[in-house]
DNA sequence: AATACCCTCAACCGCACGACA
DNA sequence: GTGTCGTGCGGTTGAGGGTAT
């Protein structure tokens, strides 16, 4: 069934954020939530599609989204994690609150693959010496079948018959979105400028929290009249958060509790 | 100092799923 | 029952910064 593509490509922009396009719509998720991505972008008078909003909101400019280095309990998470789950990022991003499931993705592709498969790294690097002049990419990650390892059907717990790398956990995938998306008040770090290093304190670092922070006082205090869209005000962040995807989140802890396989892994939720 | 190479990460792409008409 | 819509997910790409030569 193949679907439209998400936008009309016509007219739409593409490529890196601006601190503009960003407050603009942090501003307008602050206000308004963001019931319907395709919509919001027009609503909030972005020439982006509602993917590429989306994408933003959820791996930058969440408020909850924990900046800086990953610590060294956290990447032993993701290499437990991964163990079980395989490239199930959502999954594992959920287990970690404040981490975006890209970042987890970049972050198992960039430092963690490496150390836990030197050896096969070293046989693939041989395969395919140096091969070629200038940026060469990674070698693509193991394909899993599409689909197939994904989202359970809501509330069943039916393992899929493939060989994913896991089977119990494998509707455990609430998004991030949900997750950890109840934490509003969690505004200690900002989002859309370069991450404060959280093992580095630069004075070039403090310079670009000092401007995280503006940011977000500014965006903070735009006054709701300064949008003529009329739409009904809501939690920026959802009610389904609130309450239905906790209750998910529960239920689904309670599987993996008993399942056995995630037992220590779960410091928090 | 200049250049080439490497690494990181934000963003895009395409597919699959659930909800709904 | 079927098709479409909206969303979420994992894989992939490429710009740009960092490092080595």
């Amino acid at each position: 069934m193949g679907r439209a593509p998400c936008c009309e490509k016509m007219g739409l922009k593409k490529g890196p954020w601006t601190s503009e396009e960003d407050k603009v719509l942090v501003a307008h998720i602050q206000r308004f939530g963001h019931g319907n991505w395709r919509a919001l972008p027009k609503q909030a008078g972005l020439l982006r599609c509602g993917k590429s909003c989306r994408l933003r909101w959820i791996n930058y400019l969440r408020p909850d989204i924990k900046r800086g280095n990953f610590s060294k309990e956290e990447e032993d998470s993701i290499i437990r994690l991964h163990k079980q789950l395989g490239n199930r990022w959502s999954a594992i991003a959920a287990r970690l609150p404040g981490r975006t499931d890209n970042e987890i993705k970049n972050v198992w592709h960039t430092h963690l693959k490496k150390r836990i498969e030197p050896t096969k790294d070293k046989e693939e690097a041989r395969e395919a010496p140096a091969g070629g002049s200038g940026k060469k990419r990674r070698p693509a990650a193991p394909a899993t079948k599409r689909g197939a390892a994904r989202r359970a059907p809501a509330a069943t717990n039916v393992p899929a018959a493939d060989a994913a790398p896991v089977s119990p956990e494998r509707s455990a995938s609430s998004s991030v979105t949900e997750s950890s998306v109840t934490e509003q008040g969690n505004t200690g770090t900002s989002p859309g400028f370069p991450k404060e290093e959280s093992f580095t304190s630069s004075p070039d670092a403090a310079e670009e929290f000092q401007f995280d922070e503006s940011f977000w006082s500014e965006t903070l205090s735009m006054p709701l009249e300064s949008f003529d869209v009329p739409m009904e005000p809501c939690d920026a962040f959802g009610a389904a958060a609130t309450s239905g995807a906790a209750d998910d989140m529960d239920y689904w802890l309670r599987v993996f509790m008993e399942s056995g396989d995630v037992q220590q892994e779960l410091p928090q939720i």
